[in-house]
RNA sequence: GCGCGGUUAGCUCAGUGGUAGAGCAUCACCUUGACACGGUGGGGGUCGUAGGUUCAAUCCCUACACCGCGCACCA
């Protein structure tokens, strides 16, 4: 047993061992070593940004997975956490570009051009890439670092590649010009999952247009529609239904009747539109109303003059569009088709004009008109309004809150916008779907006896997936039920290239004839002609030159093509597409990516490490990315693994500060969590986090609840030294339980450690880490430290060196102190005699050999329990845990494998068995009896208190107590009360005026007689006898109770009858003690 | 609009159909032979509101209110 310094110290401890598990290949996975014997447990790191640092965020989650990871290690299994980071394309690319803005080096990124930029991005990766890695390790993080991967390695690349040519192949992935999210500030498109909707208060704007035949001639109110236009004439206030016969009706009673066609006194007829967006008016090619509608319905087929721009007020037909709402605005829409993802579908229906106005960076361009022009959009939009100011075609604003579409990179109002670009339809979605079972969909089929009893993580595949908390997968089930196409190219430079190279040739044998002699697999090709039709290479061979009409090829080639391949492909005059994947298009690949999958069936077969730690055991990750990230894994699993990536995922909270604000670098409100580990230490840190990180609740961070991981650890700390102060060299370490001498206290907490152990274990099971690290808490500190501890100072500090002699300390238990028993007959009696007889207190300063023998069983006790503590506290406490492991020595007797060299790799404790219990006399009923112990010693503090009794002062306790107590309760009742003397004695009577207070041994005197103000202390006992009379009542009340006694189960009867005999006994224990006062 | 969480002590949160809990904060006492990053004792809650089920509701059911989140959106 080496000695413990007197401080803990993390910083040099948490280095030292840190380094120690590195360099012995501790958190090393070989998949050779697994087996039956050993099951395989494996997570994947959900990967940082490789420029990221790390964040509170981060220190929940790692901590989680790491507290997985060494508690599966402690049950014998071979773990493998695999870390790594991902390229993450927009953010890296922004934070270089940015970078290299501010140092001045470039004022764009085209300054540099596509490839510098991307050699300076991966230089920056090779400085600063393994930032968050390092920072992992401080955290005490037990990954694999010999698998770390990067979305980017030449490997992971190749898969990507693999899978978008696969997929193509499927016939999954498609170019095509659609409507995308497109973000003017990164100047890409996004997917539908990187917009978000926030609140934006602005105006909606309403403005006339006026109603005009086809030929432009303007339409007079006697016209279609003479009824409404009558009704209508000119009055802006005008509250009249329109009537149009039988149609009348079909306008909703409650629809808005304000608006509605107007006839000005020339004749002419008007309708008002409202919008939020006036800047797009120059890109209207239609206006559109409910044909079902009254008010318009009559105009379809009319046109109106379109406003703006005011060089070019075109004339734009009326459609009739089921998709327009009676009641919002006025009723009459106006249609921009590429720039309003459903108006671009009312084109889509009604062959409109697509007008694009905007510039990719969100400033219009000359389709806007010659005012518009130039102006970034929001500036147009102002000036839209003043043009239609001008014109007298604005007839009001008035302020409206809607939901734009933000990016989230980007934090800009996304533009809808018409581009080309490469989608995916997902692959594998029903499997996926099906696959996550919540509780919900799960306990009829367990009703059914379909459910499986199989633990987590071990046997052979299921497909079954759970979440934790439960609820996601609610949220998933409907993601996945409504799922879109992924839009998946982005004009990006930074990240996975397209794998596609295309060329355009005329459609003539001559021109195409070339092209299929390079040496590629002829159906590579795909061939789009400018008429729309698409055919594979080995059609277009044959007759795409002659298809009808068409005038040229763009000819695609996708496979997975060596360097040497894409050479003759580029000299061929084939060009790369521009384009980048998104992301997460290498993201979705990481649970098998990373394992070095190959997409040949062979290889992949014979691969150790996919068939060791394939599905993954655990995925821990924030429900922010459940749609980026976990839902496209597992489609991505199944498609490509023919399994699931995972069996359970644990979604954390997320990190808020103390006001439930998000952490954000503007707000200041993020500390930074090394900051934290050097003030506190890393299991400070880790042990404060997992406390207030209750599963599926979001975390309000307060540095108060690392300052208690760090009181905790010291805690733990010292309890530990205690252990080593009061040891002494002749006592072995972990020396055996003796159930011949252990006392009521030893058995207490052995009970209590078991309890701990089964509620942790059981904790881990459900993934409740909040709820584990409560338990050790309680136990260890409140349990523990509080009472067993200061019990075993009856124990250990008598007479011993350094102690003082017992005589000091006799127990004043009076003449019925029995005379020293052997240890044979204390056996057979139960009764454990402290072995310090009043009658011969000269004798004490020796310690008898049963003192001995007691005190030996004690410290038995108190390693068995700090041992086992240790265990059950490392998974969140690596470091101190470790040191102490050591510094305690109870690695010293264990094989090197299970403790010896470390604590990692210590059995995790096991609940007693029976057999356990029976040997050493750990019956239940000590529990109680403990109990009533401790409880007594409460009491008697708080008559302390009460007659203000200084804790450092000693005092006289009598204790009326008609049952034994045996010398060792005793001696710990009169240490816990710190009593000058406890007499206890069953006939005790009291002199007058001598408070009490009731305890589960009995009545507790504190002889003050004469000290004391006996009203007061009347008036206590009487306040306290008011209390349990009421409680008595209340008991007796649902005694008396017919429906209750006959309606309730026998056990909840029962304790109500205990329960009122307890309270009963109580009451007179407190009117005896009136009687001495008395009263 | 649809859905999901939440509402319990001053704060942050556990919790159970049968006597309301923890940590922090607060008050008082204590530098007692591990620990002042500590010990001891105390104060503090009609468990969001209103109904219902039940012998019994903080817990189950219904409605409502407020807070937060997700999805879908109407210009």
């Amino acid at each position: 047993m080496s000695d413990i310094p007197k401080t803990y110290e993390p910083q040099s401890v948490e280095a030292k061992w840190y380094e120690f598990w590195e360099q012995n290949g501790c958190f090393t996975a070989d998949p050779d070593r697994v087996s039956d014997k050993r099951p395989a447990y494996s997570i994947v790191i959900p990967p940082p940004n490789v420029t990221g640092v790390l964040t509170l965020g981060h220190v929940l989650n790692n901590t989680i997975q790491d507290i997985l990871a060494r508690k599966a290690r402690m049950d014998g299994k071979e773990v493998l956490w695999l870390p790594g980071t991902d390229h993450a394309g927009i953010a890296t690319q922004n934070v270089v570009e940015k970078t290299l803005k501010k140092e001045g080096a470039i004022k764009h990124r085209d300054d540099l051009g596509r490839e510098a930029l991307v050699a300076k991005i991966w230089e920056w990766k090779e400085k600063y890439g393994g930032i968050i890695l390092k920072q992992l390790r401080a955290l005490g993080a037990s990954c694999d670092w010999t698998r770390t991967r990067f979305t980017m390695d030449p490997e992971y690349s190749r898969c990507v590649q693999k899978v978008f040519v696969d997929l193509y192949k499927k016939g999954l992935i498609n170019r095509g010009k659609r409507m995308v999210n497109w973000c003017p500030g990164s100047l890409t498109a996004l997917s539908d999952e990187e917009v978000t909707m926030k609140e934006q208060k602005g105006f909606l704007y309403y403005f006339r247009v006026q109603v005009v035949e086809q030929d432009g001639t303007a339409v007079k109110g006697g016209a279609p529609g003479k009824a409404a236009l009558a009704a209508s004439s000119g009055n802006t206030d005008n509250a009249t239904m329109p009537t149009i016969g039988a149609v009348e009706t079909a306008l909703p009673a409650d629809a808005p009747a304000q608006f509605g066609p107007e006839t000005d006194e020339q004749g002419r007829v008007w309708l008002t539109i409202a919008t939020t967006r006036p800047e797009t008016i120059p890109g209207d090619s239609a206006v559109a109303v409910n044909p079902k509608d009254p008010r318009y319905a009559p105009f379809i087929g009319k046109c109106i003059r379109r406003p703006l721009p005011v060089e070019n007020q075109a004339l734009l037909p009326i459609i009739g569009d089921e998709h327009v709402d009676f009641q919002f605005g006025t009723g009459v829409l106006k249609v921009t088709p590429a720039h309003d993802k459903a108006d671009f579908e009312i084109g889509q229906r009604h062959k409109l004009e697509v007008i694009d106005i905007m510039n990719p960076d969100g400033t219009m361009n000359e389709l806007a008109g010659r005012d518009l022009a130039g102006l970034e959009r929001f500036k147009a939009r102002k000036l839209a309004v003043e043009k239609l100011t001008e014109i007298g075609a604005l007839v009001k604003e008035e302020p409206y809150t809607n939901n734009v579409g933000f990016s989230e990179r980007a934090d800009v109002p996304v533009e809808p916008r018409l581009s080309e670009q490469w989608f995916l339809k997902y692959p594998s979605v029903e499997a996926a779907r099906s696959c996550v079972v919540s509780e919900e969909r799960r306990a009829p089929a367990l009703r059914e006896g379909g459910g499986d009893n199989e633990p987590r993580g071990a046997g052979a595949p299921r497909s079954e997936m759970r979440f934790y908390p439960d609820r996601w997968a609610k949220v998933y089930d409907h993601w996945m039920g409504g799922i879109q196409d992924w839009c998946i190219s982005r004009q990006l430079w930074w990240g996975h290239r397209i794998p596609v190279w295309t060329i355009t040739l005329a459609a003539d044998a001559k021109s195409l004839e070339p092209l299929f002699n390079l040496d590629l697999p002829i159906d590579d090709y795909v061939g789009l002609s400018d008429t729309g039709a698409k055919m594979l290479g080995s059609e277009i061979l044959r007759f795409g030159h002659k298809a009808a009409g068409v005038r040229e090829w763009t000819v695609f080639a996708v496979g997975n093509y060596s360097h040497e391949q894409i050479s003759t492909l580029e000299k061929a005059g084939f060009t790369q597409d521009p384009d980048v994947l998104d992301t997460w298009f290498s993201s979705w690949l990481w649970p098998f990516a990373t394992m070095g999958w190959t997409g040949d069936k062979d290889t992949d077969a014979k691969n150790p490490t996919l068939k060791a730690f394939y599905p993954t055991t655990d995925l821990v990750t924030g429900p922010d990315i459940i749609f980026f990230w976990v839902a496209r894994m597992i489609m991505a699993g199944y498609e490509w693994m023919g399994d699931l990536p995972f069996r359970n995922v644990y979604f954390t909270g997320i990190i808020r500060d103390k006001q439930g604000r998000k952490m954000s670098k503007s707000l200041g409100n993020s500390p930074d969590p090394l900051d934290l580990i050097a003030k506190y230490g890393a299991d400070a840190l880790r042990f404060g986090v997992m406390r207030s990180a209750p599963l599926g609740q979001d975390v309000l961070f307060d540095e108060k609840n690392i300052e208690l991981g760090r009181n905790f650890c010291t805690k733990l700390w010292n309890a530990c030294r205690f252990r080593q102060m009061v040891g002494s060299s002749d006592i072995p370490i972990e020396g055996e339980l003796d159930p011949v001498v252990m006392n009521t206290d030893d058995k207490w907490i052995l009970l209590r450690l078991n309890t701990a152990i089964q509620e942790v274990t059981q904790a881990f099971a459900e993934y409740r880490f909040t709820d584990a690290t409560a338990t050790l808490y309680r136990f260890f500190w409140n349990e523990y430290c509080d009472w067993y501890l200061e019990t075993t100072k009856a124990v250990l500090m008598r007479g011993s060196t350094g102690a003082p002699p017992v005589a000091d300390r006799a127990l004043a238990v009076g003449s019925e102190a029995s005379e020293t028993s052997t240890v044979s007959e204390l056996a057979d009696a139960q009764v454990v005699e402290d072995g310090a007889p009043s009658t011969a207190p000269e004798a004490a300063a020796l310690p008898t050999e049963y003192e001995l023998r007691c005190r030996r069983s004690t410290l038995a006790v108190m390693d068995f329990v700090l041992g086992h503590t240790l265990r059950l506290f490392h998974p969140f406490v690596p470091f101190i845990t470790e040191e102490l492991w050591h510094g305690m020595g109870f690695n010293g007797e264990l094989p090197r494998t299970q403790g010896g060299d470390t604590i990692m790799f210590a059995r995790w404790p096991k609940a007693f068995d029976g057999e356990f219990r029976d040997h050493y006399g750990i019956d239940d009923c000590y529990l109680q009896f403990a109990e009533n112990k401790y409880e007594t010693v409460r009491c008697g503090r708080n008559l302390r208190s009460q007659f203000n009794i200084q804790s450092n002062r000693k005092a006289n306790f009598m204790l009326k107590a008609p049952d034994e107590v045996i010398p060792h309760d005793a001696a710990v009742l009169k240490l816990l009360l710190n009593a000058e003397t406890l007499t206890i004695d069953a006939a005790y009577a009291p002199a007058k005026g001598v408070p009490m207070i009731p305890t589960p041994l009995g009545e507790l005197y504190l002889p003050l007689a004469g000290l004391i103000d006996v009203e007061a202390e009347q008036a206590r006992l009487t306040k306290e006898l008011e209390k349990t009379l009421a409680e008595i009542e209340k008991v007796k009340a649902k005694l008396g109770n017919p429906s209750f006694t006959h309606k309730v189960p026998a056990e909840v009867l029962r304790e109500h009858e205990e329960r009122l005999a307890s309270w009963q006994q109580r009451e007179q224990q407190i009117r005896s003690g009136l009687a001495v006062l008395g009263g």
